[in-house]
DNA sequence: GTCTATAGATCGATAGAC
DNA sequence: GTCTATCGATCTATAGAC
C-alpha cells in the first residue's frame, strides 16, 4: 500500500468521523435547540470523544454553526430545476409552489427554522443566513420569473418581488405555522396540493392579464 | 384598620409580588427561551426569594405556563372590535388586516411565537395554545365575516375559512418571518400598510364579485 | 485520535433561621 | 413570606494516560 493510499484512508476516516459528529449534532440541535442539546448526547450518538469534537469545531457554538450551514445547503436544493419558462404561467406557478412547499414543510426544514428563530437573538447572523437560504432565495427566483412574465405582459403586478413573496406565503404560511407548533394534522401532500390550487387561482385571477 | 382592610392589603401585596414575578419571568423567558432563562435572573429582577416562586408556581415549568397564558390573553385583544360588517368589503379587509398585522408583528408577539415554537416539542399543548390564541382565532373571525360576505354574494370563494387564512398570510407571512429571524429592516407601519394594500388588491380582484 | 477523569461553573430545588 | 445557605445534578471545556 502506497503512502498516497494510506493518506487517503486516513483522510477519509477523519472525514467519516467529522460526518458522524455532524449527523449526530444535527439531530441533537434540531430536536433540543442550542441550549437544550448537550455534547454528551452528540458524543454518545456519534462515538469518539470530546477531544475530537473540540479539535474539529472549536466549541459548542462552532459545531452549531457547522450543522446549520449543512442543513441550509441541503434545504432548497430540489428548487434548482423548478422553473421552465417555456410553459404556461399557471403551470410554472403550480410546479414551483409545490416543490417549494414540499421542501419547506418537510420536518427537517421546519426543525431548522424553529431552532434558527429561537437562537436568532444569540446568533444574529444565523437567523439571516437561514432566512436567506430558505424563503428569500425561493422568493428571489420566483420574483425573477414573475418579472419576466410582467415584461411579456402576461402579468400585471407592481413589484414582482413582493408579489412572489405574497404568493409563496399564501401557500406555506398557515401550514408552516401549524408544522412549527406541531398542531395536528401534519400537512399531507394532498392538503398541500389543495392549498396550491386555491392560491394559484386567487393569485392569477388577481394578477394575470385576461 | 379593620381585619378586612388588613386582609385586603395582604392580598394585594401577594398579588403585587405575583405580578412582579410574572413580569420579570415574561421578560426572561421571551428573551432567552425556557432552557436559557434562569430563575436567578427572574428573582434578581423581581425581588423576593426563590421560596416565593416555588410556593406560587410549583416549579420552572409552572412559571413558564403561567407567563405564556398571560401573554396569549393580551396578544390579540385589539382585534375584538375590528369588524364592522356594515362597511364595504375592502374597508373591512383593510382594517382587520392592519389591526391583526400590527398586533401580531409587535415585538412581544414575535417573541412569544419564537419561544412557543422552540418549546413546542417539550410542551405540545403550549404550541397548540399559542397558535389557537393567535393566527387561528384571527382567521376564524375573518372566516366568519367572509362566510357572511359569501352569503350576500359579494364574494366568490369555495371555503371562507381557507380564504381567510390565505389572506392573512399574504400580509403577515413574509414580514413575520423577517421579524422572527431579526432580519432587518424591522417592518414599519408604512411598510405594513403597503403590504396590506397589495394583498387586498390581489385578494379582491381574485375573489370579489364584479 | 480515543478514552477517562476532572476542573470550573451554573442551575434547579430544598431546608432552616428569622 | 423573605432571606441565606446548600445539596445534587448537569454541562462545558481541559488535561493527561494510552
Amino acid at each position: 500500500m502506497s503512502k498516497q493510499a494510506a493518506l487517503g484512508v486516513r483522510v477519509s476516516r477523519l472525514e467519516a468521523r467529522r460526518e458522524a459528529i455532524l449527523a449526530a449534532a444535527t439531530a441533537a440541535f434540531l430536536e433540543h435547540g442550542f441550549a437544550g442539546a448537550t455534547l454528551d448526547d452528540v458524543i454518545a450518538s456519534a462515538g469518539g470523544s470530546r477531544a475530537t469534537v473540540y479539535a474539529q469545531f472549536g466549541n459548542k457554538e462552532g459545531l452549531f454553526a457547522a450543522i446549520i450551514a449543512g442543513v441550509c445547503d441541503r434545504m432548497l436544493a430540489p428548487l434548482d430545476a423548478a422553473i421552465d419558462a417555456g410553459r404556461p404561467l399557471a403551470d410554472v406557478l403550480r410546479a414551483f409552489a409545490l416543490r417549494y412547499a414540499t421542501a419547506f414543510l418537510e420536518p427537517g426544514s421546519v426543525a431548522l427554522f424553529r431552532v434558527a428563530a429561537a437562537e436568532s437573538g444569540r446568533f444574529p447572523e444565523l437567523g439571516r443566513r437561514v432566512f436567506a437560504a430558505g424563503p428569500e432565495v425561493a422568493a428571489a427566483r420566483l420574483g425573477d420569473y414573475l418579472a419576466g412574465a410582467k415584461r411579456r405582459r402576461e402579468l400585471k403586478v407592481r413589484h414582482p418581488a413582493i408579489a412572489a413573496r405574497i404568493f409563496l406565503e399564501m401557500i406555506t404560511g398557515d401550514l408552516h405555522k401549524r408544522a412549527l407548533f406541531g398542531v395536528p394534522p401534519a400537512p399531507s401532500p394532498a392538503e398541500i396540493e389543495e392549498v396550491v390550487e386555491a392560491a394559484v387561482a386567487i393569485f392569477l385571477s388577481g394578477c394575470a392579464r385576461p
